[in-house]
DNA sequence: TTTT
DNA sequence: TTTT
């Protein structure tokens, strides 16, 4: 039972093209650097920009997805949470790094380089695409599914409810 | 593969208890009504009040969980996704109902009857303390008791994975 | 002082041009209708979508915007709040509307009829590039042109503050 | 004009008092640490705590409020947007920082030290309840006024408009 | 009524 | 119908 909402939510554009490695046991791991960028009125009335960019990290199946269809230039649609995390460099020096742990993705009409339009939501209990065997391992066994009650379109009254009445 | 993305947060207080209903395949059905209040000014500079009743229906374990933790009064967070539905009442009238599904809750220091500060964090994937077999009974136990700030660090590196590098 | 948050965040395409009115005050009200669909699994395995019609509603400025430039099949991000009405209809029977008012607006790379690619972030307090005086003309000028990726870091110290240190 | 959405929505207990400062021209900076614990079951299917400290800073008329009346162990809703920055320490290394910029607070039931139920939704344009002539500067020149539309409740049929027709 |  |  967790205590508290760490919510966050993205619509910018990637950086880079995507990096997808694999743990040892197979489960993709894919890194973006995502821009948001905002401006404001200085007090000299003058228009300023800030860019910031995101560390926005997909695991499993979603980091699948992400390694395939995104790539620098796409706009994007992230919702995550917040991780932060402390580790000792190789100088011996304490680190920090903050990411962004999606769990929900959604290409938008972008058109940067490698574009590929398209669109699609994913979240984490979706099953990539992936047909070819490409240069990742890959082998997962049974994937966890996520899903607590499958079911189907509601066109029905309000009073009395039957399994089909679900979130959708 | 979904397009867009439909999304709603409230922070509410209960308008009165939760009703809970099953369907025949034995799933919980929770409905609650939930209000937020806002505030303006007007042109008069008069401060005006205005609350919106929103309903909100959680499904399956969710809906067992809100069904018995939550009271009228509670103060609740609630995420979930709007559904517009039309359906013709018994008077062969059509009508048009707005519900927030919802897909996560998190129950916060209410004060309200039954009030029951705790708190906790659940979603579609979380299982309900139901001890009983019954299809509906009330009888609560002890609810989880607050914590107000646990916490320790996670001290890790970042560039190698295993399969613990998870979502969390 | 309000009590409680009421927030939806939509990402969706408009089934229609946006329609525009005037108050006799001058201020613009812009109405669209913005599809989400989404993808469920039924009990029998088969794929099932259904898609949300939501009212989205832009007041002021935002609704001058958004009037001038989104357009039937337009892809935009929307974040606001629901407002359930309550109205008798001409027909002598009380009726309910739901409708989302939109506080926030980004359009995304959409490429509907109309499309207009472009970007850009407007909320209340944007100002309109609303040449005319007049109180609805329609013709848009060139659209604001899209960036894919832009940015530049900003160094800085953070224990002391100036009045430059600010919310952006 | 902005292109990106970046948000942060945080439910979670202080760890401490609020830190408030105040900038040569009187604005309050208010740094708040904020709690926010998630569970997972491992893949030993233990029960897995981890608590992400968030820095939240609120500007100006927030950082007021939220200096007087958040506590340690207070429970809050907070919405911002990510900021990071990059600066030089004292010893001479580069050094990251994230932060959560508020823009708007709601203090939820919490029952921490100096508890201070209480409720209340506030944002940047909120005008704090400062009575007193307590420690601080304070002294500041006329607040930019951010609502661009003031007005009133509307009890109403949706097709035509008067100018109270608006956001709430 | 959109979109893929 | 809640809450402050």
């Amino acid at each position: 039972m967790a205590r508290g909402i760490n919510k966050v939510i993205l619509v910018g554009n990637l950086g880079n093209d995507p990096d997808t490695k694999y743990t040892q046991g197979g489960m993709a791991v894919t890194r973006i650097s995502l821009a948001t960028t905002s401006v404001r009125k200085d007090k000299d009335g003058n228009q300023q920009e800030r860019t910031e960019w995101h560390r926005v990290v997909f695991f499993g199946k979603l980091g699948e997805i992400a390694g395939e269809y995104l790539r620098k230039g796409s706009q994007v649609y992230v919702e995550g949470s917040l991780r932060y995390d402390k580790y000792t460099g190789q100088d011996g020096v304490e680190k920090y790094s903050t990411d962004i742990i999606a769990d929900e993705m959604q290409m938008l009409g972008g058109r940067g380089e490698g574009g590929g339009g398209g669109g699609g939501n994913y979240d984490r209990g979706s099953r990539p695409q992936r047909s070819g065997g490409g240069d990742a391992p890959q082998q997962r066994s049974a994937p966890p599914s996520r899903q607590s009650a499958p079911q189907q379109q509601r066109p029905a009254p309000m009073d009395d409810f039957s399994d089909d009445d679900i979130p959708f």
